[in-house]
DNA sequence: CTATCATTATGTAATTATTACACAATGGAA
DNA sequence: TTCCATTGTGTAATAATTACATAATGATAG
């Protein structure tokens, strides 16, 4: 390209592009993984939360700025995934019909790009908060998903993916359980990001084994079965071990 | 965000950023990692190829131009490994300072956004080609690259990270290698990109056991010493294995 | 108070995968 | 013909993964 195509292409924007970020943020509630999902205004639509990212900032500190207002969260496991820029992403005419009510038709690009990003939360924690557009923001299981807006079930699909690569990298569990748990919940969550069985004996074993887990005295009280022993995640044991080379987890 | 300031937004572009690709185009000779770079104009300042997405294509369509722009060629593995959207991702007035007699300084966007690939190449098809700003298009050892321009050895740098991560997903390696190859050529190419010495019984018990390589009666000639094997990928046993969902690599 | 239910906690043996390790064979060059 | 560099290959030891079953316990219901 030369300098004045360059220049040419500036003037007329013809290179600039929407450039949007959704984020995946998860939770694990009731033996299920969740996703928060926004309802636009005076419609029964459903999305990511996401939105543009501002020129002042950088991508990952758009990440934040969003979970932050939509979990009131600070300090979250928040990851990059992907990025989507597929031609189209999805049905633009769709779209417009369905939000015309709240965002002029002129007003979509033809091309929007989006960088995924996945977040892991402590449910708990989290208070939902719709933004400008969006009137509802819940929890929704992972299974029940309904049709989205925009491309927003495969980002959800990819951003599974991509998780499942990830707990082999690393500890998420802790990310999305609260402080002190159960071993029995912490394999729940392992069978539902793996979507397979595990076995407890072996998956108790494995778990020791890394080392990063310290057993409390106290159990878990109030289940009408025998009370689990609660567990805490040993940071300092982990940074130690990540620093000596060797964790591998599942 | 309301409409009237997504109205405003847009009126001002302000949520519009530059968006462009690089490509870490990566090929094997000599038993050494080799990257493919081009040289600015009128200077000695080195980048990765790269350059603005076009509103009328996918992202990956755009890499795939890019590829065939600098390569010449067109089946190639390609694939997405993070987004750079760092405030800043370099050292903006430095970049106007070095490349002021080919781009006029206003033309650097504040934040300039950029979505890494990396390619892997047959390194003896490639034919390479510099593009409008460069004069120069040639092959770098990974080992003795120099300082790029805006962040692009940070890119490089985990564009072989994802690629570590990678080689043990997929049979990377058939795409770097011509089509024969001997065992311990394919074994250099897996000890450089994992950046470790590998044994080369237990390199060959599983590599052999994967079952997605024929052994050609030939043998390489010309060596002076034993003459090695010829191996082919066998591309139909691997999807069959890929379908059964077994094939897990180093 | 006791029995029942649901669930937790845990060990061992078999299998499979990984690592460690050495030397004879061979093609070309000297 | 000898020498050199490199290829081709097996076995034993160790480590990791899988398969598998039962006693203990806290609450609840009778």
């Amino acid at each position: 390209m030369h300098k004045n195509e360059l220049m040419e292409q500036r003037e007329s924007k013809d290179y600039l592009s929407q450039l949007t970020l959704d984020c995946v943020i998860l939770g694990f509630n009731e033996g299920e993984l969740k996703v928060l999902l926004l309802r636009w205004k005076e419609t029964q639509e459903w999305s990511l939360p996401g939105g543009p990212i501002l020129q002042s900032e950088s991508i990952d500190a758009a990440a934040y700025r969003i979970l932050k207002e939509r979990t009131g969260l600070n300090d979250i496991f928040l990851k990059q995934f992907h990025t989507f820029g597929e031609q189209p992403r999805y049905n633009l005419a769709e779209i417009q019909e369905k939000l015309k009510h709240l965002i002029d038709p002129e007003i979509w690009y033809k091309r929007a790009v989006t960088i995924g990003y996945y977040a892991l939360v402590d449910y708990a924690k989290v208070s939902p908060q719709p933004d400008e557009l969006t009137v509802e923001c819940k929890w929704w299981d992972i299974k029940e998903i309904p049709q989205l807006l925009f491309d927003h079930n495969h980002i959800i699909q990819l951003a599974l993916q991509a998780l499942q690569i990830e707990i082999n990298l690393q500890p998420i569990g802790y990310n999305l359980l609260p402080e002190k748990f159960t071993m029995p919940e912490l394999q729940r969550l392992y069978e539902t990001i793996l979507d397979r069985k595990l076995d407890p004996r072996n998956f108790y074993k494995k778990i020791i084994s890394l080392g990063i887990l310290t057993r409390l005295k106290e159990r878990r009280k109030g289940v009408s079965h025998k009370a689990p022993y609660l567990y805490k995640f040993d940071k300092a044991a982990y940074e130690a071990k990540l620093k000596e080379g060797g964790l591998s987890f599942l």
